[in-house]
DNA sequence: TCAAAATGTCAAGTATATATTACATATTTT
DNA sequence: AAAATATGTAATATATACTTGACATTTTGA
């Protein structure tokens, strides 16, 4: 997987660090970053998670336009 | 989780079994079976495929619009 | 410029998504 | 009604998401 640049810009839009992200949605500093990173492939209930947290939907951050 | 209805709705328009649907994007019948029923917590990749396939998004398919 | 905070990364462990096999019931088709 | 197909479900096995703990580097702010 990719980079997660529209994760990691929403994440500093509301001047979260991962640490603290990762606090409100219940897993480890590692894992936010994991996911940024795109080292890992997370299951839809934490990206719901994320989404509800910084205040965007699934498309906005986890749907990729281009095929 | 609920059941996933949206899902089950979307994959009757497209007139697609269950084995179908799982032989297209890869998984077992189970599997699928299971996340209609919602009793797992699919990978986000694995949920993009389902909705490429459907020709739906994220948040056509997995998004809860209530908090 | 120095210390603190944030980020990147790695190794080893645990939890759980997903596979495999199998059987039962429901639904559709002939 | 019988046969085929679709669905529900369960037990055991495997792959991998996620944790824990630790250390290194980068960035931030006083």
């Amino acid at each position: 997987m990719a980079k997660n640049l529209a994760l990691k810009s929403a994440r500093a839009a509301r001047d979260l660090s991962q640490q603290q992200l990762a606090d409100i949605v219940g897993v480890t500093r590692q894992t936010v970053n994991a996911i940024e990173k795109g080292d890992y492939n997370p299951s839809v209930k934490l990206c719901i998670s994320i989404c509800r947290t910084l205040g965007k939907t699934l498309n906005d951050l986890f749907w990729e336009d281009e095929q």
